[in-house]
DNA sequence: ATTAGGG
DNA sequence: CCCTAAT
């Protein structure tokens, strides 16, 4: 949890669920943000929508550049936060240090991206700040305490120290993980040592997001103040910091969530509570939370509800009043998913059958100081259970003080992943690492299985557009209906792939591998995940020898599966992931469509790939996903939800091209956008009109601006000069069309 | 589905 | 390249 890395960011959170296209464009989030100005994001967004990626998992390596903006940097933002994620499973807790660094290149883009990007300069309160987030676990006694502050701190931009700002956001955190129905109680416990500055504020727009105003259970809820105090007096524990300890003192945890479970219904605020997330969200069977941070926030809550947020900078801008509620569904609802979400980045590393607790477990262990969480741990797993509580303890091996908290560029991300690397090939236990962390938090699950409920919640569907089932033959009468011809097909998919085949699942390029885990766990939902799943048919194990230990990394199972085709070659996966993304609705793009038009691209160095994975392999089949809260998300959030489109790649045009389509217009003149697709760009796919069109508008302006302004591959001169040319003998043609249909209409009128 | 324009 | 509005 303590991956920090400097996000920039440059919308406003609570759109995150369907966020514009887009937003990898720095004036797009401009835009955007200017159009929801109401939305001032806020520590609390972005830590939603931080949180609600990282939990995705992305293959990729980490990069340091900082300059090629791309899905690279962005999947190592993503895999660095993942990890933090995963093991946190939902706590978050921001931090902020000034130290500075590598990691100012990224921005959250949406809730399912983090974006690094080239050294774009948001704004935004953390950028502004030069800071670096961290996402941690939160509630810290000193939390409690200083909450009284909250609305003093909250405007005083003097106090905007990093301190303070930590403060913030994990009050604001911890409002959230409070106000997910994921009813995952958080305490936690911060090894991190504390800041001095960081007395605990709590941001308080954020509580006002959460509240919806039309929410008359919020608005019954007793005054923030005595609230607070209420449940700041209950906090009964009092966890220690374990500054740089390895482990804290889980008993203090187990403790407490025991004892919270025991008294569950005393608190005052679970009603309210209760009755909030039921209406979203009525899956949550009995959910028990935690008294202390129901009331705490709950209570508190209201009372900001107008608040303004503050931004680094000072500003304080109204904080959501219109989509209060909307937004905070949505929140709810996107992050409702990973906040249940355990471990998922480890899991497909892991292929630990034993599932979370394994893993935890294991953890400690490896730390040799810590290995005590493990009992809470293995029941953390019983998300199974009727009540759950773990304990999780990171130690860290990082030199917490003096760095204050590691740059994701630098030394945290770096030696996370190479920890990783390094560890996983030979640890078959599940036995992990986690560099630098340290947070320990305890959460308990009371009810009903967390992931049954979250599945009972919200589904995930996929759209398989080409799987290309081997020798699939099915045969059934015409009298047949549909549905029957529907399960005969299904049945005889089965079998086959029952038989001598298996299907793979690729999330981010990388393979899942425990069965056991649910989607959800996995981090196949629809807050996440939508671009990057992907299946593969592999050969049955029983042709294929299992791997001694089940847990071996996925690395090496990538690399070693015996079975050409078992699996999709790594280049695919990767392919897919970055050209394919599901979509909502329809299935926007889908195989198909990336090879065709990657193989356009005569630069496309995983042509390759895609042919061997297309033709010979038979597999590979990009799905959309598309998911829907199942009766929690309103009808007209519907279309939305899962908007998350990825932006095609670009593709500059080449001097051939650019010479085409000056042909073409000088020819057809400009207005005829189509047809000029259809003269010189009728076999590049991938050149829509409207790219000709923008292509011609960029041409133009090249053409205009000095040579040295000009980037990219050259284009001659030649071509400029015939560009300006056509322009002008077109634009002078356009005119004199509409003089002309001027002079008729007077004539008429006349 | 196209076109035109702003971003 | 994306997104929208207007055709």
């Amino acid at each position: 949890m303590v991956l920090q890395k400097r996000l920039d960011y440059g919308f406003n959170g609570y759109q995150v669920p369907h966020i514009p296209r887009a937003t990898r464009s720095a004036r797009r989030r401009r835009s955007f943000k200017k159009k929801h100005e109401e939305n001032q994001m806020c520590a609390f967004d972005l830590l939603a929508i931080v949180a609600g990626k990282l939990l995705l998992d992305k293959e990729s390596a980490p990069s340091s550049s900082n300059t090629s903006a791309g899905k690279d940097q962005c999947a190592v933002v993503n895999s660095a936060v993942k990890y933090e994620w995963q093991d946190e499973e939902k706590p978050l807790k921001v931090e902020a240090c000034d130290q500075g660094s590598a990691a100012r290149n990224f921005f959250v883009s949406d809730l399912s991206q983090v974006h690094g990007q080239g050294c774009s300069s948001k704004e935004t309160l953390v950028t502004r700040n030069n800071l670096n987030l961290r996402l941690a676990s939160a509630l810290t006694k000193s939390d409690c305490a200083g909450r009284s502050n909250a609305e003093k701190l909250r405007n005083d931009k003097s106090k905007n120290d990093i301190g303070t700002f930590a403060s913030k956001v994990e009050g604001v955190s911890s409002e959230y993980r409070e106000f997910g129905d994921c009813k995952l109680e958080v305490e936690t416990k911060r090894a991190v040592k504390d800041e001095p500055g960081k007395s605990g504020v709590v941001l308080s727009s954020t509580a006002a997001n959460m509240c919806s105003l039309e929410d008359p259970v919020v608005l019954d809820a007793k005054p923030p103040a005595v609230a607070s105090l209420d449940s700041c007096a209950k906090v009964p524990l009092c966890r220690n910091h374990i500054p740089n300890s390895s482990y804290p003192t889980n008993q203090d945890d187990v403790n407490v969530v025991s004892r919270d479970d025991d008294d569950n219904s005393s608190g005052c605020t679970h009603p309210i509570t209760k009755k909030k997330f039921f209406r979203r969200a009525p899956r949550i069977g009995d959910r028990r939370i935690r008294k202390i941070l129901a009331s705490k926030y709950w209570k508190v809550a209201p009372k900001f509800k107008d608040a303004t947020v503050s931004n680094s900078d000072g500003d304080l801008k109204p904080v959501f009043h219109k989509r209060k509620n909307y937004y905070r569904q949505q929140r709810s609802e996107r992050l409702y998913p990973f906040k249940k979400r355990k471990h998922y980045a480890y899991s497909s590393p892991s292929n630990v059958d034993g599932g979370l607790s394994c893993e935890f477990v294991s953890d400690s262990p490896r730390k040799g100081s810590n290995g005590d969480a493990s009992g809470s741990c293995s029941r953390i797993h019983g998300v199974t259970g009727a009540s759950s509580s773990f304990v999780a303890q990171h130690t860290s091996f990082q030199p917490r003080d003096s760095h204050g908290m590691r740059t994701f560029n630098g030394g945290a991300s770096s030696s996370f992943m190479g920890q990783r690397t390094s560890f996983q090939p030979r640890d078959c236990h599940g036995t992990r690492t986690f560099n630098g962390l340290i947070d320990m938090y305890s959460f308990d699950l009371i009810g009903e299985d967390l992931t049954r409920r979250c599945l009972s919640f919200s589904s995930v569907k996929l759209r398989i557009k080409s799987f290309r089932v081997p020798e699939l033959l099915v045969e059934i009468p015409e009298s047949s209906t549909v549905g029957l011809l529907k399960r005969t097909v299904m049945e005889a998919v089965t079998a086959i792939l029952g038989g001598g085949l298996r299907v793979g699942v690729l999330l981010q390029g990388k393979k899942v591998r425990d069965d056991n885990k649910t989607l959800l766990q996995t981090g196949i939902s629809h807050n996440n995940q939508l671009d990057s799943l992907g299946f593969c048919l592999e050969p049955n194990p029983s042709e294929a020898p299992p791997s001694l230990c089940p847990e071996d990394s996925p690395f090496l199972l990538q690399c070693d599966a015996p079975d050409p085709m078992s699996r999709c070659p790594p280049t695919a996966g990767v392919v897919c992931q970055g050209i394919c993304t599901g979509s909502p609705e329809p299935l926007v793009n889908n195989l198909g469509n990336c090879i065709e038009s990657d193989r356009d691209s005569a630069s496309s160095p995983t042509d390759t790939s895609m042919d061997q994975s297309t033709n010979s392999k038979a597999l590979v089949a990009v799905p959309a996903m598309k998911v829907e809260a199942l009766a929690v998300v309103p009808a007209h959030q519907k279309s939305k939800q899962s908007e998350i489109v990825q932006r095609r790649i670009r593709r500059p045009f080449s001097v051939a091209e650019v010479e085409a389509l000056v042909q073409a217009v000088e020819k057809l003149g400009t207005g005829r956008w189509r047809d000029v697709k259809l003269r010189a760009f009728d076999n590049a796919k991938h050149r829509t009109y409207v790219d000709l069109k923008d292509k011609w508008k960029t041409l133009v302006h090249t053409a205009r601006i000095s040579p040295q302004q000009r980037r990219g591959e050259p284009v001659p001169q030649e071509l400029l000069d015939r560009v300006l040319t056509a322009h002008a003998y077109w634009s002078q043609q356009q005119a004199n069309q509409q003089f002309k249909h001027q002079q008729a209409e007077t004539c008429l009128l006349l």
